[in-house]
DNA sequence: GCAATAGTGTCTCTTAGACAGTATGAG
DNA sequence: CTCATACTGTCTAAGAGACACTATTGC
């Protein structure tokens, strides 16, 4: 912020130019496992390897209305099932040398959405896919993609310790086992069912009742469940903590 | 990530280019009050208002490179003192009309420094102060920099619960009693000594004994203190929580 | 009937926090 | 001496997690 800011404002010319895109890790959960929205690039660089849905910001849209419109055009998706996506800034990856063409800053953005159909093909003809994400090891992604997944993946797993967003992988009403569900999907362990329950329940504003519950017990039997809605609560207190690693804290 | 890219490959004007700079929300304890490092800018826009240090991300520079460059230049330190301040990268900030002149991507640190000298008088003419948070409210700010700061004090007050870094605030040797003026200054309340001080040394790898103590008592008395240096954890378990007010949580 | 599940009760261990108490050393 | 401070002991309440148990449902 000094003469080179006073240069630009007469010269738009003087300041270093950089293009800016806005990438998205959209999360989901289908047929229990957790799932990431991935695009197939068409084009060099990085051409047939699979990235992260996303492109420039832009002139006139803030940094995650462009995050929110990429989702948009690669999902298909649009108005009120759009609004019930979480959609969050990740972090900004900007090493002079992630993109081979020129200098690219890259705004991340996190995304848990609840089970979406299969991506329509966007207004690109790149193929768009929800991939397992225990099926990623295995591919070959563009740019640094594969650490930014890596911390949208730990930057999830964390969330749903201290937020209520857990839910916005469900539907508008859902059980307490389902909730438990996605917790375990994205934590990667089963949790104790009966303490499970009574903590989520014992969470101000976590959840609350709908006073139905489902039509049918579970498919191998038992009784029917309670219906619950999202509460009002934007941190659970006290937090659902997953139990400590030893080796995550040093 | 379509025909756009595509095209820029083979020509740079195709993409829509943006300024992207890096500030720093630069964080230190001086006489027992938190401080938060400003510059009073020079020229227009916002001419002879308080902002952030920061400036144009450099071409081949990394944003957390460009984040210790621009708190370098502002502080004048470097080498070792440098290295000891913490940097992590805070949030970007792109709303379009955030900067009057044009398209201005800032992608905001946050930094925790142990006391540190008056600022010198940087390569610009800028004044530079540590100004103490508490008379903030009554600065007119340039920029959005009021939101981003208030975003990095809460970032902060956060990031001592779960992780060791108040000890950033300290020199390499401090003492128990220190280490909690520091929460008491940052989280903006009392702590309960006897109570802080079993919590600290119970949790693994938080603080290491030094074996040594201090030359003197306190300043009104009182036993020498034992000397701890920063132990080999970067997360802290079980956390530090501040009690919780029911207002943070709706 | 059998097996799986929803939901609750109870016990133990850990931790947070309130409070008290002792020893030390500056003024 | 006085008093603030460093540090430790003890008690209580809350919460996490293990385990057990009942009731309900699909097959």
């Amino acid at each position: 912020m000094n003469e080179q800011e006073f240069l630009a404002a007469y010269d738009p010319g003087a300041y270093p130019s950089v293009a800016v895109t806005v990438d998205v890790v959209a999360l989901t959960i289908r047929d229990g496992a957790l799932h990431l929205l991935l695009i197939q690039r068409g084009q060099p660089p990085f051409e047939g390897h699979w990235a992260l849905p996303g492109g420039f910001v832009r002139p006139d849209e803030d940094l995650t209305a462009g995050a929110r419109r990429e989702l948009a055009e690669e999902t298909g998706l649009g108005g009120v099932r759009l609004r019930r996506v979480h959609l969050e800034q990740l972090g900004s990856y900007g090493a002079p040398d992630r993109d081979p063409r020129m200098r690219v800053v890259s705004v991340a953005h996190l995304a848990f959405a609840p089970d979406l159909p299969d991506p329509a093909a966007g207004t690109d003809a790149d193929a768009a896919i929800w991939l397992p994400v225990t099926a990623l090891t295995s591919r070959q992604l563009a740019f640094d993609h594969s650490r930014i997944i890596d911390e949208g993946l730990e930057r999830a797993r964390s969330k749903l310790e201290y937020t209520p967003l857990a839910t916005r992988f469900l539907a508008a009403e859902f059980t307490i086992s389902e909730l438990r569900a996605v917790y375990e999907t994205v934590w990667g362990h089963p949790l104790h069912a009966g303490n499970f329950h009574r903590k989520v329940l014992s969470v101000p504003g976590f959840v609350e009742s709908t006073g139905t519950s489902t039509e049918r017990g579970g498919a191998r039997g038992g009784p029917r469940a309670r219906l619950y809605r999202a509460g009002d609560a934007r941190l659970l207190h006290p937090a659902l903590l997953r139990p400590a690693r030893e080796e995550t804290v040093r």
